[in-house]
DNA sequence: AAGGTGTAGGGAAAAGCCCGGG
DNA sequence: ACCCGGGCTTTTCCCTACACCT
């Protein structure tokens, strides 16, 4: 069953604060990121463009790699009424309905990263992402916190490291009125309400709760569909009452922490908190030997020695917390769960 | 009581991108 | 691609606290 409320990011409330400050969220802002696993060895083989004044090709397959993981059984198939027109960037594939919005999108990629970095290689769209790119490798942190000392490579970030000073949540939730310091920190507590879909097709305005859902999506503007996906695993995300965790009453915490005074309700907890204070990292791996406080930390560390390089889910590119060393199959099969859930 | 496991909350780094001025 | 800098947004990651279960 679904909730019975919808609760939406942008409220209509006249007092909370707007979300989105420009009148309309265009579509190309919902983008997907194709194939994050690989930005840096990713090397993008320089082409030029061209696109033609009226180019209204559909795209001509090569969705080999940005479709990579999607092999397996996770694909599913379903008709949908096919859109009229579509433009396709050739760079990266994704899709518009206008072709507006991809000479828009166009500009992001206009000449392939044309901006590198002398000392790690490392390429860039804009040069004033290169820029500020330089100054980790020149350890310039030119804006400092006037109450705490910390220092900060961009403006913008020292400005919300303020927030942690002043208090300052400028985001408030719709249905709890919790206040939030960051955007991202918001969308990402709103899902946990209940059904929010905030990942929209570029083409056909279908939205999906993660980002990627659309990538899935997408298989079906190009003509690619493929076998339906069982399971018998519960959905992770069906909380069933979603609402009803507001912490409320707290429990008796008898452990306090000597040094900060924090209290804790197990001592085990204050045990963990202690490492904070005293800079123990008990775990530490084997492979590279980086030190952790908690072993769930380690755990989660190892998969970069695995070659998993990414930690989330290769469908839905939804991040997993797995301090608790969750087996990867099953994290990757729980989307496609809530996905197919969607479906009929 | 203790410890494992999964999730929410929050602090950041780094990059993306728009814009206005020279 | 004019180039630069200011400024805001987005993406991604990391860590902590804690509820719940065994
Ligand atoms: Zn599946
Ligand atoms: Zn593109
Ligand atoms: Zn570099
Ligand atoms: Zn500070
Ligand atoms: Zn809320």
């Amino acid at each position: 069953m679904e909730s019975p409320f919808k609760p939406s990011l942008l409220s209509p409330a006249d007092d909370q604060q707007q979300l989105v400050r420009k009148e309309e969220l265009p579509p190309e802002q919902q983008k997907w990121s194709l194939d994050q696993e690989d930005q840096e060895d990713q090397e993008v083989q320089t082409q030029l463009l061209h696109i033609k004044e009226e180019q209204e090709e559909l795209w001509t397959s090569q969705e080999g790699e940005q479709l990579q993981g999607l092999e397996e059984a996770d694909i599913t198939k379903f008709t949908f009424t096919p859109v009229p027109k579509l433009f396709n960037c050739f760079k990266c594939g994704q899709m518009f309905g206008y072709k507006k919005t991809l000479l828009t999108h166009m500009r992001a990629h206009a000449a392939e990263k044309p901006f590198s970095c002398s000392v790690c290689e490392k390429r860039f769209s804009w040069s004033d992402s290169l820029q500020k790119h330089m100054k980790i490798h020149s350890g310039e942190k030119p804006f400092s916190c006037s109450v705490c000392g910390k220092s900060f490579i961009q403006k913008g970030n020292l400005q919300v490291h303020m927030r942690t000073h002043t208090g300052e949540k400028p985001y408030s939730c719709s249905v709890c009125l919790k206040g939030f310091s960051q955007r991202s920190h918001l969308i990402d507590h709103m899902r946990c309400h209940t059904g929010e879909k905030p990942f929209s097709c570029s083409v056909c305005e279908r939205q999906f709760r993660f980002r990627g859902g659309v990538v899935r999506h997408m298989k079906i503007h190009m003509g690619e569909t493929s076998h339906e996906c069982h399971s018998g695993l519960n959905s992770v995300e069906s909380k069933d009452d979603p609402v009803s965790d507001v912490r409320c009453n707290p429990p008796d915490k008898p452990f306090s922490c000597p040094e900060c005074g924090k209290k804790f309700t197990k001592s085990g907890f204050l045990e963990t908190h202690m490492r904070i204070h005293t800079g123990e990292k008990p775990f530490s791996c084997s492979v590279c030997g980086k030190k952790y406080t908690r072993k769930g930390y380690l755990i989660q560390h190892m998969a970069v020695h695995r070659g998993e390089k990414r930690q989330s889910c290769r469908i839905c590119n939804k991040r997993f917390v797995w301090h608790s060393g969750v087996e990867l199959r099953v994290m990757f099969h729980f989307p496609c769960e809530i996905y197919c859930e969607k479906l009929n």
